[in-house]
DNA sequence: GTCTATAACATGATAGAC
DNA sequence: GTCTATCATGTTATAGAC
């Protein structure tokens, strides 16, 4: 196993553990004791316990970014551009719900440099999504519900999907791709 | 200062303290500070940093659950119980925002005991809010969206209130009460 | 009720041998 | 690349003086 892959286990065990018991909750030494070395041989890979965080936050943060900017200047309605990136959230809550978790539980616990990246990586992700809503209610292809209310009730529910995700004995991935912007879209009630 | 006033007093700080920080990073030191004594002092009024977190999280957790125990036997349709569900959720976020914060960032920090007693009375609450959506549903009060799908949404979002209700100053307590219900139970399309 | 002092241990991180 | 050994610091919690 050449080092990027071994760095990379690191990451992702970290992000394993990090989810269950929380980013303080994890010592260096559980961290390597569940990879099977010592705490010390860790930092022949990672530089310290703060990289490794940066690592997990950030690379779903950009990943989202990178996502809405490929939906926003596309010639679809809204609600399209909507659906889309609700399927894009389940998509990633599927296969990195790890990461997810890790984002949204532990992001406080950046270093004050870091904290700054994501929470402005955060605010561009709802402000490009605040303005598909904004132009959707414009063109009337929206309610005109109050649009932070909006934005706030809907990212807030795709944010904490991977809490959901995990009992998904419950529900395939399939019928969330329907009913999820069903209920967040078209509402409960006719 | 009498004794309870005392405790209420250290319990409400670290409710503050938790928010700010989470459970793990704020230390007894950290918490004695704040309270303007030393930390040996606290072990006079609580017996563990663990009571307090317990104090905090099973006390928000009880109001839910009574709160709901007092609208699920009303003669009321189900859209109306929903709604009285969402302005309680409104108005304990707005009292109690860090009590709230702390229950649901902290609560996988109690010990296995509290632990589980906390994922019962969560456990209880779904399940009669569950019930109200399925008489809805079955009334054909409401829609048919996947229960479980339409369970986690809504009350993921009212769980995560308090996040944004940091930001209130963008928006009213009253916009709040009717403009969240119309987005969580109408939604966002005609 | 609060203090000082201290016990007993866990933490992130590093140096240096192999 | 991994190990052992170690460091400086932080942790919860208690004993006993005032």
């Amino acid at each position: 196993m050449n080092k990027n892959n071994r760095r990379e286990d690191i990451v992702l065990t970290a992000a394993k553990l990090f989810r269950k018991k929380g980013y303080n909750a994890v010592s260096m030494r559980d961290l390597a004791a569940e990879m099977g070395i010592k705490a010390a041989s860790l930092y022949n890979h990672i530089s310290s316990k703060q990289e490794i965080l940066a690592s997990i936050v950030l690379s779903v943060a950009k990943d989202f970014v990178g996502h809405i900017d490929t939906v926003v200047p596309q010639p679809i309605a809204s609600i399209e551009k909507l659906t889309s990136i609700i399927h894009h959230h389940i998509e990633l809550t599927a296969e990195q719900t790890d990461f997810l978790a890790c984002m949204n539980n532990d992001w406080i616990h950046l270093d004050e440099e870091n904290k700054t990246l994501y929470l402005s990586l955060r605010k561009e992700y709802e402000a490009k999504f605040r303005e598909i809503l904004r132009v959707g209610m414009a063109k009337n292809e929206l309610k005109n519900i109050h649009i932070e209310i909006s934005v706030f009730g809907i990212l807030t529910t795709l944010r904490t999907l991977y809490v959901w995700y995990a009992k998904k004995d419950v529900v395939s991935l399939k019928t969330l791709k329907t009913d999820l912007p069903r209920l967040l879209l078209d509402g409960l009630i006719d």
